[in-house]
DNA sequence: TTGTAAGCGTTATCAG
DNA sequence: CTGATAACGCTTACAA
């Protein structure tokens, strides 16, 4: 005789309680049952499972029989009732669902395989839900931490943040990162490097291709310090300097570029961070007959599998999504573990050369 | 005097119970506060939230302003335990980062907005987890129901879900579909606008430039369909074929494309499913002096952004990445509600003309 | 090393 | 129309 549940969408069915003469497929064993069996306390299973006490090694392998033939799982809304902690996080996505996308999905999978490790699940938030999807989630208990991506420099989830309380890692730095954890690439220095780079192959008018008007209007940090970086080490290199927004379209690429060189035909170096545009930009220095790297040299800021993608294959500074994610979660762990350290970590960036940049042309052409 | 809970992260801080003076900002209200402040019973206030019984417009007001004054918010998990409804859903995504990402994060996006409306939230699950992943979040209740993306043929978890019993709604179609819900677009029939478009347009030697062949070797329900009714097509209309797969790198299109134009050179049609080639499949006709579509038509499957990235624009059958997200939502929430109705929804396939297709180029070229 | 029992915050049954 | 109250399944003091 046991007491017990319906299986997944159909617990409890009607009654609440019944009593059954052997196990169904379609019931899930509860703890109670599971210490029945084993002719132990309830608090006995609870601590075998989560190990906060020390057990007989007999009654351990009596209740671990047990759990293994009643098939037990325990219920994880009794278990966030009774422990005050879901044992889940949620990660809040961009709403512009055509923004860095092989960056963002690289993030979600690396969070949610990480988080998986720690025992963690990963909740799904899209930005349309607003702040208000923090509170909510944090309020209800829903999860215990969040991860925010696409981080402007002035993030109006980030006074939610404050105002809940709730544990969170920022991918992305803002302006105020005063009490809040963050990891990002070092996008300043992701630009010095592109610059510098291009600079040492003696290429003296860049232009820098950057992500569309709209993320600079909304201050998304990245896209701020890569251009800082990159204009402070054209100044310091001597470097003549020009910035275009660009959409994602091919119409936008080919404006930007049309442009570009229509206001300084001497233009020998791109630097490149909306990873949309890369291959129209390719295809569009083609057919001008402009040549990479010999006429035009491009160095992209993007993922290596993006940057592979191409013909010639593009010398660029890595985003590492998912290691992005991977430190997200472990800054999130530690900070429910030991509590936060408020730490801005900045992850150093590397330039990988490929073939995509060369000497500048000569000035005779 | 008020009983409460920390707020998130911190609910209960050592001592379970506390009573204090006034309120504080990080302390949750429950629902027996809520019912105190009202002078009402608990269960009044239950009911008030959930309308599942009438309530007098008075003290439906008085509960209401309570509930406002103390900000109360119920406990996910407490709910969950109590009505065995978690009000999550499970969604499974492939493990492959590469694979179709645009599609995959248009339909997690999609999916995770319309089930807000429903009042769910979404858990995401890597395929790292195997079919374990959906035991896991069925068993321990942690979601209600799972919907599972790139799906196969013959698909491991279908089993998972057939013996746990879950709700589960199918983004993509399998061998076996008996007693599921399914949704997809109709792949044969996107196969068949493509081959009749070009034959229509007189070409009559065509290839077909798909998935990398370990998607075949998965079986993956969309692949085979779209090569079985792109063959049936181009059987019935006279056009030979030839099927090559196809991997994401630009070393794979080239050494594709290459050995198409090696065997029979006078293909003049493309047909293309896998949309991380398009970009490398463009350059390299470009590079070897074949203009679209003078000398080659391209018609490609995938999402309209996609084909309007690129120059020319491709004619497509579009990939409605999103309104598989909504739709297969929706048969989740009826399919909890009324049970399923284990259908298979095909969405109708739609050919858009853009620049990349036109009249195959006569004999004497 | 183990058991007892009092919670966790809801929902839903059963009276009134 | 409303109130008490018994669950839901688990964790964790507090004893033993």
């Amino acid at each position: 005789m046991l007491t017990v549940r319906f299986c997944t969408a159909k617990r409890f069915s009607g009654k609440r309680f019944e009593a059954l003469g052997g196990y169904r497929e379609d019931w899930m064993a509860t703890l109670a049952d599971v210490a029945r069996h084993a002719g132990v306390a309830a608090s006995t299973v609870s601590y075998v499972l989560s190990g906060k006490r020390s057990v007989s090694e007999e009654t351990r392998e009596r209740v671990a029989r047990s759990i293994e033939l009643l098939g037990y799982q325990p219920h994880a809304g009794a278990r966030a009732l009774a422990s005050a902690k879901s044992n889940v996080l949620a990660l809040v996505m961009p709403l512009r669902q055509d923004l860095y996308v092989p960056v963002m999905m690289d993030i979600a999978i690396a969070v949610t395989t990480t988080a998986r490790r720690f025992g963690y699940d990963v909740l799904l938030l899209t930005n349309d839900e607003g702040p208000e999807g923090i509170r909510r989630v944090a309020t209800t208990a829903r999860a215990d931490a969040v991860i925010l991506t696409d981080v402007g420099m002035q993030d109006e989830r980030i006074a939610m943040v404050r105002q809940t309380g709730v544990d969170a890692v920022l991918i992305g730095v803002p302006a105020d990162s005063a009490g809040l954890d963050c990891v990002d690439l070092d996008f300043a220095q992701a630009g010095r490097l592109c610059v510098e780079h291009l600079a040492a192959l003696g290429h003296r008018q860049v232009a820098f291709v950057g992500e569309a008007q709209d993320t600079y209007d909304r201050q998304i940090g990245f896209a701020e310090r890569t251009l800082g970086g990159i204009r402070e080490a054209a100044a310091r290199a001597g470097v003549s300097l020009i910035h275009r927004p660009c959409g994602g379209s091919y119409e936008a690429a080919a404006g930007v570029l049309a442009r570009i060189f229509e206001e300084r035909p001497r233009t020998s170096g791109l630097i490149v961070q909306n990873e949309a545009v890369i291959p129209p930009l390719l295809s569009l220095l083609r057919s001008t007959g402009r040549i990479v790297p010999e006429d035009v040299s491009i160095v992209a800021v993007c993922p290596d599998p993006v940057a592979e993608q191409t013909s010639p294959r593009l010398s660029s500074v890595s985003l590492p999504a998912a290691e992005l994610g991977t430190r997200a979660v472990d800054l999130l762990m530690r900070r429910m573990a030991d509590g936060g350290r408020d730490e801005v970590v900045l992850i150093p960036p590397t330039l990988t050369v490929r073939g995509s940049t060369g000497p500048a042309p000569q000035r005779s052409r």
